[in-house]
DNA sequence: GTATCAAATGCAAATGGTTTGCATTTGAGT
DNA sequence: ACTCAAATGCAAACCATTTGCATTTGATAC
């Protein structure tokens, strides 16, 4: 828990228990988690926990960056991630839902085409693959 | 009207005012709709309309790929245009929340490319780019 | 350590976009 | 015109997320 603490510390968030099991479940999760997802999580461990907590939390979190969120097409909840896990693009399996995090990006050239050419000041950018994964192609 | 009206047939789809209408709102918009855009635009002209009948229309219109949808980040709505409008990416203003449609396409290689390396069928893609406007630069 | 105060939390209720159940109407083929 | 599945209106349900408010808890000052 050190580490999760100093982060938070280094953010001028306060320590609180929430904040940090959140982070240390989104930092032990493979791929993204909702805000129930980690509300299930950490539950049984703590007495009293609120489900608007973990959406103020999340909030916080994201504010000062120390979270990412992201929201799929036809998903309706939010995704939450540490926001030091690398950029990342998305597979993401129409049949079964599976996503596949890719590292390697193509945008970078793109975007700066498109900002001098639309006077855009371009902060970030989402791109998701949909299709089917090799499970599903059958 | 006309045109409309031979859209619904070809794709099976009974032809109801409802949509005949959703279809022309679509089709003259300049840019996306939301459900909710479209039932006040037709309000007033049709009575008793009823928002379930857009939702309605507009999923079965998304299914026969008349229409498609896309949700944006940190947008709750879902957002609707017409199919045939060429496959476009977005610009979008994090400040005024103004879209802009870009038509290059920079990802057909790398789907390529990830496709095979991930043994996955890429199907469709959405890519869009936020950052700050002309306007809401100053 | 103790006092202090803003920030964080729990709980319940509200929100808002979307979906659904059901009775009624309507389009399309006969 | 007749028939029946599909489409519609209306109200209520859904569900992820947000909010109001009273209470608790960190962080800082003493």
């Amino acid at each position: 828990m050190k580490t999760y603490k100093r982060w938070l510390q280094n953010a001028n968030l306060k320590v609180t228990p929430a904040r940090l099991n959140i982070l240390y479940t989104l930092d032990h999760a493979n791929g993204f988690l909702t805000a129930e997802d980690i509300y299930n999580e950490l539950k049984p461990t703590i007495e009293h926990l609120s489900l608007s907590t973990i959406y103020r939390s999340l909030e916080q979190l994201e504010k000062v960056h120390l979270i990412e969120s992201v929201s799929l097409e036809n998903k309706k909840e939010a995704q939450y991630e540490l926001a030091h896990s690398k950029h990342a693009h998305h597979l993401i399996c129409l049949t079964c839902g599976k996503v596949i995090h890719i590292h390697d990006c193509p945008i970078h050239d793109f975007a700066k085409a498109v900002s001098s050419q639309h006077h855009f000041k371009v902060t970030s950018h989402t791109l998701d693959l949909y299709g089917y994964c090799e499970a599903c192609q059958t």
